[in-house]
DNA sequence: AATGAATGAGATTTCATTCAT
DNA sequence: TATGAATGAAATCTCATTCAT
């Protein structure tokens, strides 16, 4: 009576297995959370954006806490397989950074909602929340880290010495600077992640090069 | 009438003009906005920080949303004034430049409360809100932006023309990247804010002037 | 059709007729009521503890109510016929009164879980199950009453007249004392039901039976 | 508009000092949580009745354990005190007794609310309200076994001795038998409290007596 | 100017109950 | 006969906001 038997098949109110529903439910909790931060977001709204009811969330997830928790874990996991992908193909280091790096961006920039979940969450939702947060923050940038510290070690030889510190440095700035970038491609959309990654390449890895070859930049006298 | 008039002077209670309570009030509500994000913070918690109650708060601001409006917008105002003020003084504008970053980067990590309050706070709490946070971001990255046009400007010349597209994308960068250095700064409390700018000029300027001289970063072959 | 018929019998899957399966359902049911009350109760703990999917207990018995209710029926009835099992044994009339109680005593000290859900539980839970736990509660007392009364009848003869009120009276004192002893003997297991009645007896039957005989306590001169 | 000058002045939305309040919600929360038990009550119940809004009982009480804990701790300190007030008046001991009883029987039956929510809560409610329910009938409890030990070593000197064990007994016997006898008070309204504590006297106290004089009852022959 | 008292609206979470298979 | 999947309704608790003094 309300179901024709015309209809679509595709949407009346499925009955489906719980490993599909709760990848469904993260994916629609990403948005969210992403959207709104985590106070501010409502498990209503993650549940109709589902397209189940809220009970539902909490028989699946446990709790926002663990639906958010959830969320992190899911998508760090996801983005450093992007990154390690792309880095562990053969050839030579630079290229593979050059790779990791572009689908890092790549990745960050397509998917915004999830690197905003990561990245952008004040660190004050509770003990769990904030560990589950350092973690998966951690867990990337290492994965930068250890790109950049084989490409100084690869490029390495000029007098000065650039180690695990500069590594770092370098990992938390590019980091940072292709978070910020994000913004800047939603208003150029012409710019392809490949592109934006030769321009930042272009200023840092050119930079960074050259400083290894010596060439250090210092206030001049003013 | 519990009040006589020879109290001690000890437990102030205070009976101030209006811009100081007012600025007293701004003060408490940066921090906790800053901690907590603008739907987790809570009134209660301001009023008390400042030390009245709340019903004064919604007298002066009246409501929480006025009340992040004008932290939003006084602490914007004091960022590009830094800047301005550091930049503004005479000499080469090469140095110019590097004192206006430096004045940004330390202004970054010293004032975190007041950047986290612009910087941090998902842009989808009501249009207000969202236009507010989006002027002033607009407003220190315009200042960034010009720093880093009028550098690009007075070095250029070489082979390749470097335009506002560039500038803007260098100082969504130089945003990001310091940032995200406040990160890493805290886990290197040796750092001078000063040293962080100049780790950071090593890479991004030095690369941005070979850049300018025509050295172009390409991928190498894989 | 996931069943082959050479299955394991070990993890039963049983197929069991209603009546059994019914009063293994009520067996749980009594169980969680009991520990619980009614409103704590869950249904998903009493379909889990009787081996079976929630669904089924709906079947079976409708609802909670009329499950909570079911369970007060049998448990009701089967404390009534422990009672008059004991009670039916020929003999004296005085020791049938004794049996009586002590299988009274035995049973509510046994059959805490049972005696829970008809004596504990709060009587504002709607009408129906109201209507129940009184009907359940006074078919109990009548029980008592009725074996005080004989024993009374028995015994009596004395100046004073012991009617029908005060068989309810004692029958009031008894039941509410064995339903507190159960806390008492908790905490000196070594004591068996029937030693206690037989401790109880030696303070209110000897008193009763003293009364009985004309001696009357009165408040002393003070 | 709402409110015309001729209003009573005694009922409209009194703004009245905290702990006046704080005793009002008190006063609900014990009629609630007796009539309904602790799981059923709900608060917006208690706050209706205490002619407030739900957000003041949080405001003044926490939680809703917080004000269960709260109203247990003053019906039992109540109880107490109107036991102690009773006994503690000059005269033989067996007065003084029988004053302390009557008090307790007097105050279970005209405060049946307060006494249900002491006793007859089922101990599953989580740590905290177990730990002060027990408490609360500890403390009722020792009360009662003090007096009742008073009397028996008064009156001793039989050939039996009856000791702490037994004055327990007795108190855990009497303190079931008054809370099922309001039951029996309130089917027989002309009683007064004084003349049920006569009744249980002649029961039980005249039973002791005798017991203390060497008569003890044992299970004829059957 | 200042505040203690109060609340309406909305958040998370639980649970009896029913589909669809 | 049996159950995994799903939900409407209601419970506890929080918070921005306003009275009354």
């Amino acid at each position: 009576m309300t179901d024709k038997p015309d209809d679509k098949p595709d949407k009346p109110r499925r009955r489906l297995p719980r490993s599909v529903r709760e990848q469904e439910i993260l994916d629609a909790a990403v948005q969210v959370f992403s959207k709104r931060g985590y106070r501010a977001a409502v498990v209503d709204e993650i549940a109709e954006l589902a397209g189940i009811s809220k009970p539902m969330v909490y028989l699946y997830l446990g709790s926002k806490e663990g639906l958010f928790v959830a969320c992190v874990r899911r998508e760090s996991a996801r983005l450093v397989a992007a990154f390690r992908e792309a880095a562990d193909a053969g050839g030579p280091p630079e290229g593979r950074l050059w790779a990791g790096l572009a689908a890092f961006f790549g990745y960050v920039a397509e998917h915004r909602d999830s690197w905003v979940v990561m990245h952008r969450q004040a660190p004050e939702q509770g003990e769990e929340i904030a560990g589950e947060l350092a973690a998966a923050r951690r867990s990337v940038m290492a994965e930068v880290t250890g790109l950049v510290g084989a490409g100084i070690a690869e490029g390495g030889g000029g007098p000065i010495k650039l180690g695990a510190e500069d590594a770092e440095f370098v990992a938390h700035a590019l980091v940072g600077a292709a978070d910020s970038l994000t913004d800047w491609m939603e208003r150029h959309p012409g710019e392809s992640p490949e592109a934006v990654t030769v321009r930042l390449m272009n200023v840092m890895w050119v930079g960074m090069r050259n400083v290894l070859a010596g060439e250090v930049w210092s206030r001049p006298e003013g």
